[in-house]
DNA sequence: AATGGCTCCAACCGCCTGTGG
DNA sequence: GCCACAGGCGGTTGGAGCCAT
């Protein structure tokens, strides 16, 4: 069943380009754009994959940076493998790129640090550790909430970057516009941006009406009495100000502050002072790592502190799945 | 020099979605 | 609503190149 591709027509070319083909596709995208593929004698895939992967001009070739390492994997750990939603977060990288990247180099390093790189999560450990254990189970809990919450705030990014690109016309000649235009703001941080925003608003309201909090379940530490709306709004500004050290990014940070900043404002009516910004981005963060990390201690069964481990080798692992967790925590940090 | 195993990546394949008739 | 078609996306593959034996 189905129809024939359209590479086995009569005529078509097909296995790998010649110069002269890139000649030729070069010049009919210089002559017509990009958008329309069907030239040569190519099918339209195979000429869409060659310009995207190979010919653009604003592709970037060769090694990836750290930086590029580490965005890969914090965006592979919220996203999965959706390589084209992470293409749009590493400037001049295509999906091919990164996907082959990742398939090559990043899944083996995660492994030997023996981290799933599927699940992101510590190997052979998180299903077998909740036997029965309430604490174990508590966590897993805590850790499906989390993970519903992120599909629907994915989901929710993919409507509204859908609708917004209809509505500003970008569907037309979409590829050109989407690979020249300046990078995206990110859009998991602005949607993880919105969870924290729902979370708080969920934990301020829980504070007059008591009751559990979505922010408590996220381990972001705002059940203490002496913390006023206000602050805690400033606490999830400050965690993308804090995140904004990477100057690549620090103009996006700063835009999506501002936008959110006014945002909260209008819907609480309250101000958000600058001042407050800094001082419980670190807490926040501080908590969600907390929070997480100690996860990730129980369910590998390790205890900080206990002194209960002698093996050395153990610990040093222990601590790199800590500072993995960091990473991701700290995503955009670098 | 020949050979086999391994790595890397460009290109293909199949499925899905959007669009127009 | 149905169909045909093009484009987008993620998974997979085939072959070139490298390296150890």
């Amino acid at each position: 069943m189905g129809r024939t591709p359209c590479c086995y027509a009569d005529g078509m070319n097909r296995g790998p380009w010649t110069p002269e083909e890139d000649q030729k596709l070069l010049a009919y995208s210089q002559q017509y754009g990009c958008g329309s593929w069907r030239c040569l004698q190519r099918c339209g895939k195979s000429c869409r994959l060659r310009w995207n992967n190979y010919l653009r001009p604003d592709i970037k070739r060769g090694e990836f940076s750290l930086l590029e390492d580490r965005t890969i994997i914090q965006l592979h750990a919220l996203l999965g493998n959706r390589w084209s939603a992470i293409a749009t977060h590493l400037p001049k990288r295509t999906d091919n790129e990164i996907k082959n990247y990742w398939n090559t180099h990043l899944k083996k390093r995660l492994a030997m640090m023996g981290i799933d790189p599927v699940t992101h999560k510590p190997k052979g450990t998180v299903l077998e550790s909740a036997n029965g254990d309430p604490k174990n189970a508590s966590n897993l809990s805590h850790i499906a909430q989390w993970e519903s919450t992120r599909l629907e705030a994915e989901e929710r990014l993919v409507r509204e970057s859908q609708s917004s690109a209809a509505a500003s016309g970008m569907l037309i000649n979409q590829t050109i516009t989407s690979k020249l235009a300046p990078p995206r703001c990110l859009d998991v941080l602005k949607v993880w941006q919105s969870v924290m925003l729902e979370s708080m608003l969920a934990a301020g309201n829980d504070r007059h009406g008591g009751g559990d909090s979505a922010g408590s379940f996220l381990g972001l530490g705002m059940g203490g009495n002496s913390c006023d709306i206000a602050s805690d709004q400033a606490s999830a500004l400050g965690f993308l100000e804090i995140n904004a050290s990477d100057q690549t990014y620090s103009n996006e940070f700063n835009e999506i502050s501002t936008m959110q900043l006014h945002k909260m404002n209008l819907a609480t009516g309250h101000n958000v002072g600058d001042h407050h910004q800094h001082h419980y981005a670190d807490g926040v963060l501080n908590n969600m790592g907390n929070h997480i990390i100690s996860t990730n201690s129980l369910i590998t069964g390790s205890n900080a502190g206990s002194g209960s481990s002698s093996n050395a080798v153990e610990e040093r692992a222990r601590n790199e799945k800590n500072y993995y967790w960091h990473d991701i925590i700290n995503m955009g940090n670098y």
